[in-house]
RNA sequence: GCCGAUGUGGCGAAAUGGCAGACGCAACGGACUUAAAAUCCGUUGGGCUUAACGGCCCGUGCCGGUUCGAGUCCGGCCAUCGGUACCA
């Protein structure tokens, strides 16, 4: 490869004042009260997506959010703002547990090393960050906090009547462990026997472990979980006023799903009651006093309007009430149905089961409308996880519900009609005419004598209360959202701050925070579901009486609040400064990608309330301005990956054009929210525009070295030159303001190109674009600042203090325009006419205009529309 | 299936309902050079027409609507990409 010439000699000039930065630390941001902190300065903080250090480095995806950030920070500070840009690491995490596991060497060391690694190619791209504030999730300081939050929300419990986190101290029940906003449960996990220990629903992949393609089932293990639930409805609705995409806020809302309705009671029928639908059930008894049923089955409804419509109900597989209901005749085959069914993994339940599948168990529950009699089913479809585990069957008006009762001919019932038929159809027999598909709109309800003819949602609202009235239901309200599952079975994360006595959890006392985990050879899962700090004997044994919890926090509880402490970094009697979190929260802005779009978003928010109702915060939501940057493309149009071999270094970028250039190419691709190839071509251009820039202040001399050319000169723009320095001064601001970067680097190239064949380029137009560039391309112009204060001086000498240049409107203003003269909206002409023109004026011009005559010649004149300054349209027709 | 985003030259993209294609890339032509690179200048949506200046028509995924005027607003489709998956 013949060495290329550099355009401007960047591979000089961007280390030097990399250095420069790193010895002066001109963006380190004070605290209120430390020196140099100005109280008089708005505040602005700018916060990206801290990395997960992997071993790998930065690839292009990452710089482009923060330099996005980097620019708005640089922007604000020129502003005047006290800038808060922080950056560190999110360093527990997977690969480096499973690197130790495969080398012995310890996560800390790899983490450390990948840290140090990550920091130098951050730097060498000129980010402007506040390194004084750097933090990692795995560090004790940081995570003796962590461990201290987990305490916060252990200690606590959501108070339903003020909605509020409220200490464990207040509530009056007597079991004060049932209600705390960390709870130790038995739910289901996945299970790789093969591999010995738990995975994430994300490593499981088709039903196998990601790593090696063993089966993974699902296992019932003791877990601590996060009662986020208690949230729901504050997660949704204070949702609302943030300035997040909206996008977003829908996947939070449906992520959430909040479902309104009713649970309605059916009582189970009395052994021996005749029943239409299924004769070989009649007499057979119950396995169990039917006494036991007295309270019914509850099952949740969206639609308790179509309960006549209900022909059967269908019980989870895994409901506990299947053991008592079943009758001896159906006993074996409920046994085999819910054998296969736990055997199949989550994805073959969902994603195969096109076909519904179901047993009936013989026995038969009540319509509480209609009286009659139903059969009880068993089936897959549905969830024991939600509502309560229990449906009633409406075939006419649910899909799956539709589905079900076809595959078993079970009868179907239409209550809904999608107009009011009073209530003529009220005794119709089910079944006349059975529908081809299930209708879920809202209609009007027919064949329900207490609702007949009403729409829907007042069939909704008469129905329930009627049930509330006959104490056999309640109006109710469903979530998606489950509580979080906070433990793992890892060694590379937050050990709990919680020991066991005589079978109870209790908390470490603060004063013994942090909770560091042990020091380990072997960090291979046990194999019995155990987690690996069960191997360090000593350190489990907390007392004579008490033993340490084994398990560790998720990935996500650093990142719940890191943006906290990035606020007070090294605060070591409180997890932040209350003035300093007063002072800096809340973010901003926050920009990163649309995969944490959910889950580190709503733990995020989640945390933030908990603490802000415990009172340690000052503000209930953490991130005011949300923008999600679009994934970087390879050149040929697809994902970059080592397989299509299309991944670009941003490193190699770098060295062949320098990190001003990235960091422009990055903004200048296209919109940031956007999805876009790579393209090394489009570099160039951006590169080219930067020498552009470079020589128009410097020049070559004889002797080859770069000097401060001549053609700058003190003195004054013309009129036509102020008004593109002012018009792009105002276009550049607004542009980054809205995020619109690469329209605002268009508007910088516009400025260049206006003077680069210039003779004498105004010192004052120099001094105006590079200020403006600044904030893109910072060591380009800090060094060409410092080149024009050489012969120019001016105070302060760094262009990091200066102020950003303020527009003038009468710079802006012209004498004249040229406007568009159409004839039935097809443009025919274009005209100059002086600015001050009146309507009155434009029209006759207009009409008396040449090219209009020709094409309104033979028709009469309807209409001009005139829109001053842009052009007059002549609406004419015969 | 459902939800969301996107669809404009050869390419990346611009356009508060008001002159579609700013800015850049690529391509072509020219200047400079012994030559090349670099740099600078110019042309560049498609079609038709003119000796030429110029002129006309078409054009923002498709069909329709609102409007003096639609890339932009409304209704209905199509395609691509993302997310999600029996949540009663």
């Amino acid at each position: 490869m013949s060495e290329r010439r550099k355009p401007y000699p960047f591979d000089i000039l961007e280390p030097k004042w990399q250095a420069l930065w790193e010895e002066r630390k001109p963006f380190h941001a004070p605290n209120p009260g430390d020196p140099g902190f100005d109280p008089d300065r708005p505040k602005y903080y700018v916060l990206d997506m801290f990395p997960y250090p992997s071993g790998s480095g930065l690839h292009v995806g990452h710089p482009e959010g923060y330099t996005a950030t980097d620019i708005v920070a640089r922007y604000k500070r020129l502003r005047g703002f006290n800038v808060l840009h922080p950056m560190g690491w999110d360093a527990f995490g997977l690969p480096a547990e499973q690197y130790a596991i495969r080398t012995g060497q310890h996560p800390e060391i790899t983490t450390r090393q990948n840290i140090a690694h990550f920091k130098k190619q951050l730097k060498r791209i000129g980010f402007s960050y506040d390194w004084e504030r750097e933090v990692s999730t795995a560090n004790p300081d940081f995570f003796r906090w962590t461990q201290w939050i987990f305490l916060q929300i252990y200690q606590s419990w959501f108070n339903p009547e003020t909605q509020r986190a409220e200490p464990i101290t207040t509530y009056t029940g007597d079991d004060p462990d049932s209600v705390r906003l960390a709870y130790v449960a038995e739910v289901p996990v996945n299970w790789c026997p093969e591999l010995g220990t738990v995975l994430a629903n994300e490593e499981v992949v088709d039903g196998k472990s990601e790593v090696g393609g063993f089966p993974v089932v699902r296992r019932p293990m003791r877990q601590w979980m996060l009662r986020i639930t208690a949230y729901a409805e504050r997660l949704i609705d204070e949702l609302a006023p943030l300035d997040w995409p909206e996008g977003i806020k829908l996947l939070q809302r449906n992520w959430i799903g909040k479902s309104d309705g009713a649970e309605v009671r059916f009582d189970i029928a009395e052994r021996g009651v005749r029943n239409a639908e299924s004769p070989t059930a009649e007499g057979e008894p119950f396995p169990i006093p039917s006494s036991e049923f007295r309270n019914g089955i509850t099952v949740f409804t969206t639609r308790p309007d179509t309960l006549y419509g209900a022909t059967y109900m269908v019980l989870a597989p895994e409901n506990p009430l299947v053991d008592r209901l079943t009758t001896n005749e159906q006993r074996q085959a409920v046994a085999d149905y819910r054998t296969a069914v736990s055997a199949k993994s989550d994805l073959e339940r969902t994603d195969l089961a096109k076909d519904k599948s179901g047993v009936f168990t013989g026995a038969f529950a009540i319509n509480p409308a209609s009286q009659e009699r139903i059969p009880i089913w068993i089936a897959d479809y549905v969830l024991m996880g939600y509502g309560t585990g229990a449906i009633m069957g409406v075939p006419a008006h649910d899909e799956r519900d539709f589905e079900f009762a076809h595959e078993f001919n079970l009868p179907i019932r239409e209550v809904v009609a999608d107009q009011s038929r009073g209530n003529e159809g009220g005794g119709e027999a089910p079944c006349a005419m059975p529908p081809l598909v299930a209708t879920v709109a809202d209609g009007y309800a027919v064949n329900s004598p207490l609702i007949d003819g009403l729409p829907t949602a007042e069939a909704k609202r008469k129905i329930t209360d009627w049930l509330v009235e006959q104490g056999l239901g309640r109006a109710t309200i469903n979530y998606k959202l489950r509580d979080w599952l906070f433990s793992r079975q890892r060694y590379w994360g937050e050990p709990f701050p919680i020991i066991w006595r005589d079978g109870k959890h209790e908390a470490i006392p603060e004063s013994e925070l942090p909770v560091v985990p042990p020091p380990l050879d072997d960090f291979k899962p046990t194999g019995t579901g155990e987690p690996p700090l069960a191997r360090a004997k000593e350190w489990v044994r907390y007392s004579e009486a008490a033993t340490r919890e084994l398990n560790t926090m998720p990935q996500w509880a650093g990142s719940c609040w890191y943006y906290l402490r990035f606020c007070d970094p090294s605060n070591d009697g409180r997890f932040v400064g209350e003035e300093a979190e007063r002072y800096w929260m809340n973010v901003d802005l926050y920009v990163g990608g649309t995969e944490h779009a959910v889950l580190h978003l709503l733990y995020a928010r989640f945390w933030q309330k908990v603490l802000f109702d415990l009172g340690h915060l000052s503000t209930t939501e953490p991130f005011h301005r949300l923008v999600n940057q679009g994934m970087i493309l390879g050149e040929d149009g697809r994902k970059m990956s080592k397989r299509w071999g299309n991944v670009i270094d941003p490193l190699d970028v770098i060295a062949e054009y320098g990190a001003d250039a990235f960091r422009c190419y990055e903004m200048f691709m296209g919109p940031l929210e956007q999805m876009k190839p790579w393209s090394m071509t489009g570099v160039e251009g951006v590169s080219r525009f930067l020498a552009r820039v470079w020589r128009l202040v410097m020049e070559e001399n004889q002797a080859g070295e770069w000097v401060l050319s001549p053609t700058v000169q003190e003195v004054e723009p013309t009129r036509a030159q102020l008004k593109v320095i002012h018009s792009r001064i105002r276009k550049v601001g607004e542009d980054i303001e809205a995020l619109s970067f690469n329209t605002a680097i268009a508007q910088m190239m516009i400025f260049v190109n206006a003077f680069t064949t210039v003779e004498a380029v105004p010192l004052t137009a120099l001094r105006t674009l590079l200020v403006l560039l600044n904030p893109f391309a910072p060591h380009l112009t800090s060094e060409l600042w410092e080149t024009l204060g050489s012969r120019f001086p001016v105070s302060p000498a760094a262009i990091t203090e200066q102020p950003w240049p303020e527009y003038r409107d009468e710079f802006l203003v012209e004498d004249e325009a040229e406007i568009a003269l159409q004839v039935n909206g097809k443009v025919r002409d274009r005209i100059t006419v002086p600015i001050a023109a009146t309507r009155e004026e434009l029209e006759a011009i207009a009409l008396a205009n040449g090219r209009v005559q020709e094409f309104i010649a033979g028709l009469t004149v309807r209409k001009v529309v005139v829109i001053q300054k842009k052009l007059v349209n002549v609406v004419a027709n015969k």
